[in-house]
RNA sequence: GCAGGGGUGGCGGAGCUUGGUCAAACGCGGCAGACUCAAGAUCUGUUGGCCAUAGGCCUGCGUGAGUUCAAAUCUCUCCCCCUGCACCA
């Protein structure tokens, strides 16, 4: 058995006191690992293995190719959650605590977290250990915390900078609000960490027949503002007449859509009444000029966006329904006739089937075809109304082409932005925002509005020149892998404007308005060139980093003796500082989980080009999807996390790392099993032994079988390199690890017993299993009596004189015709009911190699046979009987580049493993030479088999 | 809704960039055998379906169409699943 955590213990120390993973400018090429801050506000479970695994075997393979490698790590603090956390364990969250407990946190550290900061300082070193034990080759030297004082400095500059590009801007913005709190609430703040999701509704106004006020409707689709045909109100609701902003003007709107509205804008009431009130008066549609009634809605609800509703009974199933409704109750509305505004093939999105079956009988209102072709009336319960809303919306938002006079053939979409542009310059038009996923409560019990504020602070993300640079920049960067380019490509067109000051957390203060925060994601936008001076600058008085030396140290601005002499800090220091970033910046690699290209990683892009030169733009962008337990999301709230120190312990780091990293492409989720990871440990074991055995070996001259390792081992060299190079490591793995144990096995089944092909092909396979199983590794390396570090040994080169491909051929050769001979004899045993007792092997002739070569390169069956001239008489009578045979397959035929000798000498060679495989004995026999009646059946690469039964 | 990714055996997933030599690498699971008093572990073999029974044939990669001598692979259509949608890390 294995002692992992012996091991693990023993090299993780060799490795920290030979000092080789601490990073220095030098003379070999630089290569900057760098992933994203793991935060503060929990340990690591396994599942972070992937990204920081990840890069940490980017990290090992570099070293070996050469690269002086850095890969520092830092911690992030500056977020909410940690805020939120502080505030929970305060009121005894026992949810939260019993996640605490999962990851083993003391009672008495649980207690002292109330405070924030030890929040994170308790994490921060938990991360770390993490981290260490999972055998990450991290430069700790130059660790900091997103809280640390000089840190802050850096962020400060940095917002400098951006604010003289005039990147920040301030203005309006909705944000989840807890009227209580007087607080923006995210999703740490809410009850069951619900994020808030925010709507857009367009608010159309309708201005009322004889009386100086309008109505205002809340809809999503003002397009169909040409099919109004009345209003809706809600009968037994309180409404209220008020101002809104400062128009001027009336509304009215109901009484709660007041309330919540009134932390968007502006609202005065002076007036308060019943729905029922409303009834019976008429308004004027903004668009068409038309008088429509008002009339009560079935449906209308009075929390819903206004409380007031447009009537569109042509493409609305509520609509249609609740006139419906009221025209059975008596209620007089013979005026009022649909309008149809757009046309869509009704029942399209359900398929042929359903839509052959139905036959809307009034086309010209696709609201009531919708109700039919799902079988359903005017009558029935909400949830079939709703269900049939939701379809024909969609499919109306699909395919749906205009036929409103002007509009005509445009796409639902299009139009429904140019009625709301157009009514809204003619001011009859706003947006509101709603909370789509109501109710949200906050955790202190009182439900989540939406608040619009007015001084927020932006990042402009939109603006023009700067995505442009951002593009140029994003072209150049190297994605891995490649296919998230487009992910990246649709998010750098889709960011714009970004909220960056808050009212509370830890972190850098907004340096515009001290009374906030930098907003936590934007404080880490470019903090991977802050490792470059980290170790440098730690003891510096804050004080001293003043914007001059950042500008010097980032920008080379200015000159050196100024900045020591404005700033107080070391000359020498400064200069250190500056060549440290030039050094290491050239190369950066980047990586994250795929979740983060939306923010973080576009941030990250956009910001290095509006701080940097060219030169140290980033290089290198990898991304990774993440990893499941047993198939499931792994989640707090499944309670299946796995803390990474317990996985250590128990897994071993290196088999975890193997499954977690190794067993998948970066794009596709991994998959955490027991099983696998057993499996695996089991493979590293016969790794183990096989080297722990080398001496029972002998040391003759080389076989074929040998030639063939060699050959295998060239291969595998050649292409885990290749998919190393594109980071595809369960490639690489596949062919390092699990095939390399298959070629070993087979290696010993035919006879192989080598000490020097063993030990040669072993090596190479542990050195390149380092970066993934580093501590394994190690040790294997020290087993295969070498006294350096594979850690920093050389990535194996792949020798292609060792590559055989004849060999290999031949293997294969004795493989498919175990098969064959297999399959052939199962037959037979039942046919006949007796045992294989000898095997036959016929190998075919030189000239039937000759006949097929020539087919597979002429297609052409006469061609081919006349390049067979001068062959003995003989011969050439069959072959144009075998050719006749092999006409109808002339377009499958492929060349070999085998001979029969060749052939001969390897099954012959092969002849005992053939024998004990298929228990019967074998011989192998040329064509030409067989008394058998089946050698003629024999082809390249095909022996024929003849089974003399017992 | 918008954006991005995806749909291949019992399962996880290769293959798609560059069409043919290729359907299913590698792993898990299943089955059979070896070892064992036995179980587990391990090793060996086998494992898409159907019809065959001297090594063969047919069928099969979400749906439907198209391009092509040839499509898992290219184009289009539709369906379904996952992720993200901002002040939140």
């Amino acid at each position: 058995m294995i002692n992992y955590s012996e091991i693990e213990d023993k090299w993780q120390k060799a490795w920290a006191e030979a000092k080789i993973f601490e990073g220095e400018v030098g003379e070999k090429p630089p290569y900057m690992v760098t992933a994203a801050f793991p935060y503060a506000d929990m340990p690591q479970h396994i599942g972070h293995l992937r990204t920081y695994g990840t890069a940490d075997v980017l990290a090992r393979y570099k070293r070996m190719r050469g690269f002086n490698v850095l890969f520092p790590m830092a911690f992030h603090a500056s977020a909410t959650p940690i805020i939120a956390i502080a505030k929970r364990i305060q009121d005894n969250d026992k949810e939260l605590i019993e996640t605490m407990k999962i990851f083993h946190v003391p009672d008495e550290d649980i207690k002292k977290m109330v405070d924030p900061r030890y929040i994170a300082e308790y994490f921060t070193k938990e991360l770390e250990t993490g981290m260490h034990a999972a055998g990450y080759s991290v430069d700790w030297r130059r660790k900091f915390v997103s809280i640390d004082p000089f840190f802050s400095k850096f962020v400060e500059w940095q917002f400098g900078i951006l604010n003289s590009k005039g990147y920040l801007i301030q203005g309006k913005h909705p944000v989840g609000w807890c009227p209580h709190d007087n607080n923006a609430v995210g999703m740490h703040d809410t009850k069951h960490d619900v994020e808030p999701e925010i709507e857009v509704e367009t608010a159309v106004r309708f201005k009322l027949d004889g009386e100086d006020a309008y109505f205002v409707c809340s809809t999503y689709r003002p397009e169909t503002i040409f099919g109004v045909t009345n209003v809706f109100i809600k009968r037994d609701a309180r409404y209220v007449l008020c101002s809104m902003g400062d128009d001027g003007k009336s509304y009215y709107i109901s009484k709660m859509s007041a309330d919540t509205l009134s932390h968007q804008t502006k609202i005065t009431v002076s007036k308060e009444l019943a729905g029922e009130e409303l009834l019976g008066r008429k308004c004027a549609n903004p668009m068409t000029g038309a008088l429509v009634p008002v009339y009560p809605g079935f449906f209308v609800k009075e929390d819903v966006g206004t409380g007031v509703v447009m009537s569109v009974p042509a493409h609305a199933p509520f609509d249609y329904a609740a006139l419906e409704r009221l025209r059975k109750d008596g209620y007089l509305m013979d005026d009022i006739k649909p309008i149809k505004v757009l046309d869509v093939q009704i029942g399209r999105s359900l398929g042929d089937v359903s839509a052959g079956e139905a036959k809307p009988t009034q086309l010209d209102v696709p609201a009531l075809a919708y109700l039919e072709i799902l079988h359903t009336k005017p009558d029935a319960i909400d949830d079939m109304l709703e269900f049939a809303t939701k379809l024909e919306y969609r499919e109306e938002s699909h395919w749906g082409k205009m036929i409103v006079k002007g509009y005509e053939g445009m796409s639902e979409p299009a139009a429904r932005e140019r009625v709301r542009k157009e009514l809204e310059a003619k001011g009859d038009a706003f947006d509101i925002y709603v909370l789509q996923n109501a109710p949200v409560v906050c955790r202190c019990g009182t439900p989540v509005v939406v608040k619009v504020v007015d001084d927020q602070w932006f990042l402009n993300y939109g603006d023009a020149k700067w995505k442009d640079t951002t593009k140029e920049a994003f072209g150049k960067i190297n994605m891995l892998p490649e296919k998230s380019r487009n992910a990246f490509s649709a998010a750098i067109d889709w960011i714009d404007l970004r909220a960056v000051a808050r009212a509370r957390g830890l972190g850098t203060k907004f340096p515009l308005d001290r009374n906030f925060i930098i907003e936590p994601l934007s404080d880490s936008t470019i903090y991977p060139s802050f490792y470059t001076i980290s170790n440098a600058i730690r003891g510096i008085d804050v004080e001293k980093l003043k914007p001059e030396f950042f500008d010097y140290v980032y920008r080379k601005v200015g000159d050196l003796d100024a900045v020591a002499k404005s700033t107080g800090i070391d000359y020498s220091v400064i200069k250190r500082c500056r060549e440290a970033f030039e050094y290491w910046y050239q190369y950066t690699s980047r990586h994250s989980g795929s979740d983060l290209v939306f923010n973080h990683l576009t941030m990250y892009i956009f910001n290095h080009v509006a701080v940097f030169d060219k030169a140290y733009w980033p290089k290198q962008i990898v991304t990774n999807a993440l990893v499941n337990y047993e198939g499931e999301k792994m989640s707090k709230s499944l309670g299946n996390i796995v803390p990474l120190l317990d996985g250590v312990k128990k897994y071993g780091a290196d088999p975890l790392r193997i499954n977690i990293i190794g067993a998948t492409d970066l794009h596709t989720e991994s998959e955490f099993s027991n099983a696998a990871v057993s499996g695996i440990k089991e493979r590293l074991g016969y790794l183990y032994d096989t080297i722990g055995e080398l001496g029972k070996l002998e040391s003759g001259e080389l076989k074929r079988i040998d030639y063939w390792l060699y050959s295998k081992l060239s291969a595998k060299i050649e292409h885990s390199t290749d998919s190393m190079e594109k980071l595809e490591l369960r490639d690489a793995y596949t062919s390092v690890f699990y095939e390399s144990i298959l070629e070993l096995r087979r290696y010993f089944a035919r006879g192989g017993n080598n000490v020097i092909a063993v030990k040669d092909f072993l090596s190479d396979v542990v050195l390149m299993l380092q970066p993934i199983a580093p501590h394994m590794a190690e040790e294997m390396w020290h087993m295969l009596d070498n006294d350096t570090f594979a850690s920093a040994e050389k990535w194996p080169v792949s020798d292609s004189g060792m590559r055989n491909e004849k060999v290999e051929l031949l293997e294969e050769l004795v493989d498919s015709t175990i098969t064959d001979a297999k399959q052939v004899g199962a037959l037979m045993e039942k046919k006949t009911g007796k045992k294989a007792a000898k095997l036959h092997v016929i190998v075919a002739s030189g000239w039937k190699r000759k006949l097929v070569n020539a087919i597979a390169k002429e297609r052409n069956i006469s061609k081919a046979l006349e390049s067979l001239q001068g062959e003995p008489a003989s011969d050439k009578e069959q072959a144009s009987k075998l050719a006749g045979a092999l006409a109808k397959k002339v377009n499958e035929i492929r060349g070999v580049s085998t001979t029969q000798e060749e052939e001969l000498d390897g099954l012959r060679e092969a002849s005992a493993y053939m024998a004990k495989q298929l228990g019967c004995e074998v011989s192998v026999e040329a064509e030409g030479g067989s008394r058998s009646q089946r050698a003629a059946r024999s082809m390249p690469m095909k022996p024929s088999l003849d089974i003399d039964s017992a």
